[in-house]
DNA sequence: GTTTTAACACCTAGGTGTTAAGCT
DNA sequence: AGCTTAACACCTAGGTGTTAAAAC
């Protein structure tokens, strides 16, 4: 197992669950559920500068985009997939030019409504999920509550500017039974991989970050120098 | 119901088709099912005129592009979308552009094998197909068997060139039970709209066509006149 | 002579960071 | 001073008919 890339898995006994006192176990449909982050060295590099993400007030694409591969569904079932975004502190921020460096600027502001995305596919089969990578690019972020028709667009995250977030992916069994009330577990599964936090930010602070996103993302290839000492 | 468009439905009833005897009864989620062709005014006007899709090795999307507004499915129940082609006769066809008309000239090619195109979010519930228009707007026309990469592609619909035909659509019912072969029945429903019909030319022939197509397909704005006297 | 092919200019549609102006 | 906004040039990605050459 050399070039193997490390999967997040899904434990069976979630000991912070319980129902009637007893333990609630995971339905057998997610527990064996894996997810690998796609794109998982750029996400690194991005990481280790300190990732940034526009948010704009008609909705911004995340760069790199979330995708993940996932294995270990019932190819027969029916899930739901969806993120959302968790701050990872409740404070705020704002960028030290002449150090170079994110500094804290207060406490959070008000938290907006935590909403969920989810894959416009869902819900679909497990088989269908797992042929191929599961892309969450048509997710955008935004820092306006209402689009420009001033209504709420489902593929919008809200989020607020110079705040800190930790994206997360949850996989949903959807149960067909009419009697899963009797037999309670937890029907889902969630994942968090740390590399994909970021600040939201409406215009790019650390010019490292700005550059990487020149050189990686397709789209910025207009700013790209021919130049081969920048980077 | 002054505005009201005609749509097509299923009959309950299928006489030409009989097991053990008895006649062959619809599965209760395809009895109710209606169909409505999106666009259906445009389809007409370049149906007066005879219609020509442009097929090519890399594939040719259609103009107007099948789009179906869908209702009377289980909104519960699973359903598989698809098109395909059938010859509209055993001809081969010529123009004529001294007369601005097709001749036959002769008997058809040999048939190309008579492929099915699955929409790409098949299979999906009821509920998923009629809640917004079904475009098939992935299907491509080509006239080589193998695409690029010497590989079928699902997508890709073979036709022959200078031969005519009639696209069908196909829902099917997707029976969860084990048990289905004990309760015979049909588990679909097929579609004809007239206006659909066309002859695959790898070159348009009736200039016609060719003007009406400038004229409704916005990728073809480039070759519009500013003209007024033209249409 | 008829039909097919491939390169092409010209579009649609929409994702980038830049920049200057506006906001607080 | 710090942060946000909107217009913008420049891309990606891919759908058009045109045209001239090639194929049959």
């Amino acid at each position: 197992m050399e070039n193997a890339q490390l999967s997040h898995g899904c434990d069976l006994l979630l000991p912070d669950c319980t129902e009637g006192g007893s333990p609630c176990f995971k339905a057998p449909q997610v527990t064996g559920v894996r997810v690998q982050l796609e794109m998982q060295a750029l996400w690194q590099q991005f990481d280790q500068l300190g990732t940034e993400m526009i948010v704009t007030k008609a909705g911004r694409r995340m760069f790199p985009s979330f995708q993940v591969y996932i294995s270990g569904l019932d190819p027969a079932a029916d899930y739901v997939l969806l993120m959302d975004f968790i701050p990872v502190d409740d404070k705020r921020y704002r960028y030290a030019f002449h150090s170079s460096s994110w500094l804290v600027a207060g406490r959070a502001d008000v938290a907006t409504p935590g909403r969920m995305h989810f894959h416009p596919d869902s819900p679909a089969r497990g088989a269908q999920w797992m042929k191929q990578t599961v892309s969450f690019d048509a997710l955008k972020l935004t820092n306006n509550l209402l689009d420009d028709n001033g209504h709420v667009s489902v593929s919008q995250m809200i989020l607020n500017s110079m705040h800190r977030y930790q994206p997360r992916f949850h996989v949903v069994y959807v149960d067909p039974g009419q009697d899963s009330q009797l037999h309670p577990h937890r029907n889902f599964c969630s994942f968090i991989f740390p590399e994909t936090r970021f600040i939201a930010v409406t215009a790019y602070q650390n010019h490292r970050i700005t550059q990487l996103k020149i050189a990686s993302n397709p789209f910025a290839k207009g700013f790209r120098n021919t130049d081969p000492e920048d980077w």
